[in-house]
DNA sequence: GTGGTCTAGACCACA
DNA sequence: GTGGTCTAGACCACC
């Protein structure tokens, strides 16, 4: 399904929620689509279980998949207008990388063709 | 000068290196200006002078400040052209984010403008 | 394992770096082969840990160990293509190197007799 | 005269010492010749005269250099055979670096190449 | 048990 | 006075 880096720094449940994410976002997995159980995927990347629970955990207090008991995790339908909290992370994240792009040399042009090079992959949603 | 969560996850002297950068990118900072010493800045935020040192230390090896012995640190100058790595590690942030704020409903029309906000911001260098 | 001298103008952790750089570079230490923990480590050489663990922290940001949280400090697998800056500032070392040790009597024939007989040494990987 | 970085964390007395050790070894600096005054040097680096006087005393130890009280620092004659000590010194620094460098790659007729480079550079004696 | 962070406090090297 | 090193000892996050 993906792969996992051992090696970095960043804690394996913090990457299997960014991998995750990526998938969701990228429509990969749909909405109401359910993900694997905890014990599968855990079998699938030799984790141990309490890793990935702990990152359906998150990933629910994220807002982007929900739990039923004894029937496994979701994915949760988009709600727009609930996600303004999200949203203003982003925009603050945004700003703080545009400010390191522009320092580190890039040109405005670059960053807007890499904007819409992502643009494009997500249109087969 | 700023402020720290203590309570924060985040560890206190990687806080420190993020608003120590953003001062430097936004030229807040300038080039080859003293940073506070190591002291002073430990005695203004309470905090122990090794976790600031730890954060110069750790902006010295990212290339961003450089130490004296005798002296102090002081801001580094630019070489855009050393830190093609840098680079590479913002342009996948960069990916990375994008997807997730299209993802929560922005337009890449808003995208720009934030982008236009930040690049005015900067033109006082 | 190895021997340090407390006594010596050379900070004890540059010490300890230099010596794991060696057992790494001479294939004593294979890769993603265990590091001793921290603790044990410092235990060992009645060393504080502290000491220890900034000796890993240098050598994890010079690519040659990587950490993991709850399991331990490894040998990172080599990637040539990656060190060209390494790789700079050994050519710069060697050059100054070079020229001290024709200074001092040294014969070309002598150095490259203790290249061959490094080279010789390092095929046991 | 050259120049110093006065950006690196090499400290500048060191520097000074490999900078004059460099122009001793390459001849530009020739036996029994008079080295720059301590005022003098300071006054040209505009560097602290304690500085400049800690580097003339480490270079006096490792006998590049003599000096005469009341006359100045000179270049002392080579004398291949009292050098056994430096000898070893650099042979085993040989030793490390061609481990390390074989280790990030190079092959051992780059590194050849690189010592057949230094010594035309040396010819000029 | 492992690495990682933080504090308090001491001492050294450099300029 | 400045950064740099080191210790002793505490507590946290991860697996």
């Amino acid at each position: 399904m993906f792969e996992l880096d051992v090696r970095s720094r960043k804690p394996i449940y913090e990457q299997l929620v960014e991998k995750l994410k990526q998938l969701i976002i990228t429509n990969v997995l749909k909405e109401d689509e359910k993900l694997p159980s905890v014990r599968e995927l855990a079998q699938q990347l030799t984790i141990n279980p309490n890793t990935i629970q702990k990152a359906y955990r998150e990933l629910e207090s994220q807002g982007y998949i929900y739990s039923l008991k004894g029937k496994g995790s979701f994915v949760h339908p988009v709600k727009p207008s609930e996600n303004e909290e999200e949203l203003n992370k982003v925009r603050e994240e945004l700003r703080k990388l545009f400010a390191e792009a522009i320092y580190l040399g890039m040109t405005s042009k670059e960053i807007e063709s890499l904007l819409r090079e992502v643009e494009r992959g997500q249109e087969n949603d």
